[in-house]
DNA sequence: GGTGGGGCTTCCAACCGTGGGAAGGTCAAG
DNA sequence: CTTGACCTTCCCACGGTTGGAAGCCCCACC
């Protein structure tokens, strides 16, 4: 099989492909006598397995260390547990701090009353602390284009 | 407040610092008279907020938009508040997704029983399909590159 | 006055993951 | 045999962050 078909079969593009393999993510397929790669519907398998675990938004690291396990046969699933825990808890953490930030902004947008009125309790809140230290002379954003 | 002092506060590396200055992300510092960036207490609270959405994975283009919120007073408050809005229902969406991966996750997890037997769900799901067939020999067929 | 540490600048590099594109060879159908 | 689709390798770009090096300037301290 073509790395084409092989990609279309595995939902992995042609390019990852070559990359996971360059990589040493993935073992290197064989080739063809014209140097093409050859793929087994294993092969197809594999990409499949390792594309399921990047949606699944597992690193690199942890993808090698997957793939190793399900290519195992001596292989504990307590080891793929592990993996799968320590994922969950770091989505766990990621989550409360977006809930946080999700928070801090739904109180500054409550600041803003939604008319034309332009004094925001928090920039106020912000300013008071140093308010009267005219040094910047920021005035043009100068936002490089 | 110099750099090197605003970047403990913040929490945000000097390194950073010059960089989001640079790409425009933040408003150039003002300079001492020797040259040095000199920053406020705002000024810490802002880098800080950037960290934190950074952290949250926020892209550059969007924390601008954030920032929009702190540096620019003279802003209507309607634009404010829908900026603010369109951000939060994008960070709920977020939390949403990563919710459901990890709800994903515990569930294979819960259903793997993490214990020595080879016949895990949680790599069964990635797997997505049938395997145990070994592979073709792939040994070092491509050699040096 | 000297000195150390930190600031200033610019450049160059790397990491992951993905994609685009060029230059050249190969396969399969017409 | 020609043609178009495919393959190969190689380089480059992104976003975001960090590291380092080089060379100069400045501030605080003794």
């Amino acid at each position: 099989m073509n790395i084409g078909e092989a990609a279309r079969a595995s939902g992995v593009s042609a390019k990852m492909i070559r990359y996971y393999e360059q990589s040493g993510l993935i073992p290197k397929a064989g080739r063809s006598a014209a140097g093409y790669r050859d793929y087994s519907t294993t092969d197809v398998h594999m990409l499949r397995f390792v594309r399921r675990s990047r949606d699944l938004g597992f690193s690199m690291a942890e993808i090698e260390e997957l793939l190793q396990l399900w290519r195992d046969r001596s292989r504990q699933s307590a080891d793929v547990k592990r993996i799968a825990l320590a994922r969950i808890a770091d989505l766990r953490r990621r989550i409360e701090e977006m809930e946080e930030m999700a928070a801090t902004l739904e109180h500054l947008a409550s600041c803003c009353s939604g008319d034309k009125r332009p004094d925001c309790p928090i920039l106020a809140d912000l300013e008071q602390g140093e308010a009267g230290k005219p040094r910047r002379s920021r005035g043009a954003i100068d936002s490089a284009p």
